[in-house]
RNA sequence: GCCGCCAUGGCGCAGUGGUAGCGCAGGGGCCUUUUAAGCCCAGGGUCGCAGGUUCGAAUCCUGCUGGCGGCACCA
């Protein structure tokens, strides 16, 4: 290994170069700069907090692990800023203080190392709680430097390309994934809380159902299939209804082929849940609860600011059917229409509404609902009674034009969406077939008929309530992130140039 | 998939037609209490990629790649 930069060279390269060299030094010297063990005593944190207040007295001795994100060398003394999970804490070394190596050992480590030091705790004259170094191993010696220590990582790309980086330098983007991580487990908890079971169903379906959304596809080579990324959890945890089991969720990752935005990645974290027995009232009841579960795990007020203005998720959320808020914010009453398709698309293409391509009444509705109404809802509101055409899962209201479903719309975005779930064998198969029929004609979010599923309802399925939540879009509004990639930790991205 | 904006040393930025500059980081040196330490010295990029216009392009044009935002689809 040269230890002599090249000349003229890249400056990464001859950062690199450098550091290289600086770490075959000390393999040389019997100090292998990787793979040494350590076990600190204490966190940074709480080493700190045992300094003591007096200047000049020192505590007992102990020992930190961290990386060095700062060194200040000052003639005869050495600092060094050590940063763990929990905070950080100042190393010192000085020729009157410490045995002359350590001053010089710490002296020669790079911003970025991961040490491990020993000494006692102090305070410095102005004050800083630190460590008087009595020893020192370095544990993993950094080739490449830090991100810039004024402003971090500024860069989106590099924030999502390369989040190592951006966890490191960001303390708040360490923060929001604790934050998520602790919105899931208050999630489990509460469902834990009213005895449902954690199930895991296949990822790999031979048939992707439950949703209306194009999947991504593979093949089993030794079974000789295709299989599809499922899209959905709906119709495994139904058949488990079937199966006896009352009371069911699984939280997990669902794939869907389609854009990618502020508001969309092509693998997501849904939460489905299924109740036996239950109904559109006691998912109500539910969804509530896990909204309000999640705001206290995030340690977040029920009063959030979102993108749309203040919201406030204190329950209990109001019900209101789809047609009434349309009516109310479009001044298009669908009800007097509802016998006259023609002039219904007359109207919704009046007020600049794209048409679906099958222009029933409930399609019509749905479509006014969907482009002019729910971007604008603030929310928090049930939206109830959805066209049955738009709800193929669903089971009918006491009005046959709807079924009895309702979705979480806060700031103008679907959290949750809920039915009294189908069970009846027969209006199933009759759904999708319809469903299936759209599909062949080229409608490519449609339901593929799934026989297996509906020979499962034939055994008889217990009524049922169920509901999704889109837990990345609960984590973006009760954490107030704008982007789901900043609560994703790897978001999709387009393979770089360099990694094609 | 469509539209708009962006792309300069490791990081953050300036430079809108005459052959690139600043701060941080990195290298050498001084300094025994610093904490965005300070001071001195030297170094590093041909300006995302490929073409084109021009006597001459980081700077104008075209295409491509990547990112961001919006639309479409959806959660």
């Amino acid at each position: 290994m040269s230890q002599t930069p090249p000349a003229g060279g890249h400056a990464l390269a001859q950062i690199i170069s450098d550091r290289l060299g600086k770490a075959e030094r000390l393999r040389n010297r019997g100090e292998p700069p990787w793979g040494v063990d350590f076990h600190p005593s204490s966190s940074c944190a709480a080493a700190a907090a045992l300094v003591p207040e007096a200047p000049g007295e020192e505590g007992e001795p102990l020992s930190v692990a961290g990386r060095l994100l700062a060194l200040r060398s000052s003639g005869g003394i050495v600092f060094a800023d050590c940063h763990d999970e929990s905070g950080a804490l100042q190393l010192v070394a000085s020729r009157e203080g410490s045995q002359p190596e350590l001053v010089e050992r710490l002296g020669e480590l790079d911003p970025g190392d991961i040490v491990g030091a020993r000494g006692r705790p102090f305070r410095t004259q102005r004050g800083e709680p630190s460590l008087r170094l009595e020893g020192l191993v370095l544990l993993a010696k950094a080739l490449r430097p830090p991100a810039d220590k004024r402003r971090g990582l500024t860069d989106p790309e590099q924030r999502y390309r390369r989040r190592y980086l951006d966890l490191l330098s960001e303390p708040g983007a360490r923060q929001l994934f604790r934050q998520r991580s602790d919105i899931i487990r208050g999630l489990r908890r509460a469902l834990d809380e009213r005895g449902f079971l954690e199930v895991e169903t296949p990822v790999l379906q031979p048939i992707p159902g439950g949703g209306d959304a194009r999947p991504f596809s593979t093949h089993h080579n030794a079974l000789g299939s295709d299989l599809y990324l499922r899209i959905a959890l709906e119709l495994y945890l139904k058949r488990l209804l079937v199966g006896g089991f009352e009371r069911v969720y699984e939280l997990g990752p669902v794939f869907r082929n389609e854009g990618v935005s502020p508001r969309h990645n092509p693998e997501f974290t849904l939460l489905e849940i299924y109740q036996a027995y239950g109904n559109l009232a006691s998912m109500q009841e539910l969804c509530q609860d896990l909204v309000g579960a999640a705001v206290r795990a995030a340690g977040s007020s029920p009063a959030l600011e979102s993108e749309r203005g203040l919201v406030s998720l204190e329950p209990p959320f109001p019900a209101r059917p789809m047609a009434e808020l349309v009516a109310e914010l479009t001044g298009l009453d669908p009800e007097p229409l509802w016998e006259d398709p023609d002039r219904f698309l007359q109207e919704v293409m009046r007020l600049g509404v794209e048409p679906p391509a099958q222009a029933s009444p409930g399609r019509l509705l749905f479509a006014v609902y969907d482009q002019l109404v729910e971007p604008n809802l603030l929310g928090p509101c049930f939206v109830t009674q959805y066209p049955v055409e738009v709800s193929p899962l669903a089971r009918l209201g006491p009005d046959p034009r709807f079924v009895e479903r309702f979705e979480l719309v806060v700031a103008g975005r679907e959290l949750a969406n809920a039915f009294s779930e189908l069970n009846d064998p027969l209006e199933q198969r009759r759904r999708l077939t319809e469903q299936a029929r759209l599909r062949a004609q080229g409608e490519e979010e449609a339901q593929p008929f799934d026989e297996d599923f509906v020979e499962a309802l034939e055994h008889g399925m217990p009524p049922a309530g169920g509901i999704g939540i889109g837990v990345d879009r609960l984590v973006m509004l009760v954490t107030g992130a704008r982007s789901i990639r900043d609560v994703l930790l790897f978001p999709a991205l387009r393979p770089s140039p360099g990694e094609a």
